[in-house]
DNA sequence: TTGTACGCGTTATCAA
DNA sequence: TTGATAACGCGTACAA
């Protein structure tokens, strides 16, 4: 009833517990028959190394450790998830694990990852939400623990020297901008978050150089921002549409949310007039509400993040290293046919 | 450069390696002088004990797997989100650690969390969303994996041998009706899931037993049903609404969204005239729009949950057993004041 | 109270 | 091609 180990197969098989051991990490050192006959043996057995023994063994566990953040927003938590979720995917396939774990603070956090490097518990570890100013990659670099992050790391792109991965978001709005011009419409607003916040101001971008490459005047007014809320999204679309805004983009979900609301109450106070309204994430509320929304591939994000830091931590094994031209990923516009009535 | 072990440390401080283990595990065999010496010395070089080396020696990773799904719904993902979160952070209180998995159904689930468990990187498993015929505890148990679940054993909670936690929706709606009841209101409909989802049924329940004790009459056509999200929350709320209904208790956020969307519509329409709307997970997405529910504590699940695997794993650690009354936690009831207009 | 010796299961090196 | 030996870092029974 007791699992089999190298030794006990060996025992049994009448060969050296290395000869097994040849079988499993170097088939072609063995001779044929014998591989065979120990193969089989491996498998009618249900044989499985010891992972304790081969960490002991190799200085290594084959895991990365990642904070997981107390679920805040509805908003951020879905794409964490799925985040997550694919991240797991990925390194299972790479024959790694993940371990959580969670932080009071980001100082907290990189003592925790230090923590477990330093037992042994983990490898390497991933990080979420960059920021400027952020100290996380230095500090862990520092201590000598791979780590990649999913954020670029704001302000200093060109001499960042850790892996990372990110979502375009610039790409994403200015995509959505475009998209709203090509119905025929221009005076399109944008309604963010306060300047200094970084996925914030970059997807404001998008949409500024949209307005100014289509040769539009007057766009600067077109815009408010507040903290992400549906309430804030109410409000400045309130206010954007006394501006006579024809169409809005917006930071998030939760956002757009807020302004579809602002429409559907002015609609039915007045006059009748439906107005596109594009989101950001394309959580379920979006699709559920037939919203477009723009799109994050946090799918993609996770296998590229996942694939690289695994090939960091072992260029030997099945992880791919980056391209450069892979950093920084483009979102996806997911139009929904509600959010493209004729233009008047 | 290189990490202090038990031996270079004891070689350093002249003593043997067994006298430094015994300083971290068992103090109180060692000499005051000696210990403090060696207890200096620790701190200092930063010495961490290699879980590899643990884990070897102890035949236990304490380490608890978990299956993580494809973030499907937002409001699911969120309790997750939160759930998982908190199942983290206990485990980290009691010194063990959580490992994520993913599979393709709980057929695989049960076949990756053996593997897991047979090469010694898991010692038990958290199970989530139990339904009836729920054949993964009794899988797990068949193979020796000490497992808990977040879900109660469907259809036979008498005689689980397993340990679960599971919210006691039933009282949540019972609470939340009554709650409307108090008010003045009489007819409270409900909207649900399909008749055959175990929790769903268990949340209408709460319902039909609060307007049975009150003993109000027909209320047994004031129910509509359908697949989870806000269209089926719009439509059930018109035909609610058409047959009186004064204020409506939601199986879950979407349901309760949809429904308010159809009041929206219809006071725009006709007259005005707001109805109490309480829905079920207490989501942002509740709070952002100030509407009531009915809130999981799913916290307190995830820590009495972790504690009770762990005590089981280990009944020497600081886990603590489940107590049988623990077993149904009850949810609590989130009021939003725009939630309590004046009866009629 | 301290030290010695062994074993946990694996892999790398080297000799046969 | 195969097998013996050592080492990874730790915990514990036992002897001193």
């Amino acid at each position: 009833m007791t699992r089999p180990t190298l030794v006990s197969l060996a025992n049994e098989l009448g060969v050296s517990r290395q000869t097994v051991s040849n079988v499993i990490n170097a088939p072609h050192l063995v001779r044929p028959e014998t591989r065979e006959r120990v193969q089989k043996a491996i498998t009618e057995s249900g044989y499985r190394p010891n992972v304790a023994a081969q960490a002991l063994r190799n200085q290594r566990s084959r895991t990365i450790g990642m904070r997981i953040l107390p679920a805040s927003d509805g908003i951020n938590g879905a794409i964490m998830d799925r985040f997550l979720h694919h991240l797991v995917a990925e390194c299972q396939e790479l024959g790694y694990n993940l371990m959580l774990f969670t932080a009071t603070d980001e100082r907290d956090e990189v003592a925790q990852a230090r923590e477990l490097f330093e037992r042994g518990s983990i490898d390497g570890a991933v990080l979420t939400g960059t920021h400027a100013d952020d100290r996380r990659p230095a500090e862990l670099a520092e201590l000598g623990i791979p780590c990649a992050a999913f954020g670029r790391p704001w302000g200093k792109v060109e001499q960042a020297d850790h892996i990372w991965v990110d979502v375009d978001g610039r790409a994403g709005t200015r995509a959505a901008t475009r998209h709203l011009l090509s119905l025929g419409h221009t005076r399109i607003g944008f309604i963010g978050w306060p300047r200094g916040s970084e996925s914030g101001d970059d997807r404001r971008a998008g949409w500024s150089e949209a307005m100014t490459e289509a040769g539009i005047e007057g766009w600067e007014q077109w815009q408010a921002d507040g903290e992400d809320g549906t309430p804030t999204g109410l409000v400045s679309m309130q206010r954007l549409e006394e501006l006579g805004v024809e169409g809005v983009v917006c930071a998030s979900d939760s956002l757009a949310l807020g302004a579809r609301e602002a429409i559907r109450r002015r609609c039915t106070e007045s006059h009748f007039g439906e107005l596109p309204v594009i989101g950001f994430d394309n959580t379920p509320v979006a699709a559920a509400i037939t919203m477009s929304s723009i799109a994050q591939p946090v799918e993609r994000c996770a296998q590229l993040l996942a694939s690289a830091l695994v090939h960091d931590l072992d260029p030997k094994s099945r992880g791919r290293a980056l391209q450069p031209d892979e950093r920084l990923v483009v979102p996806v516009l997911a139009p929904r046919s509600i959010e493209l009535p004729p233009v008047r």
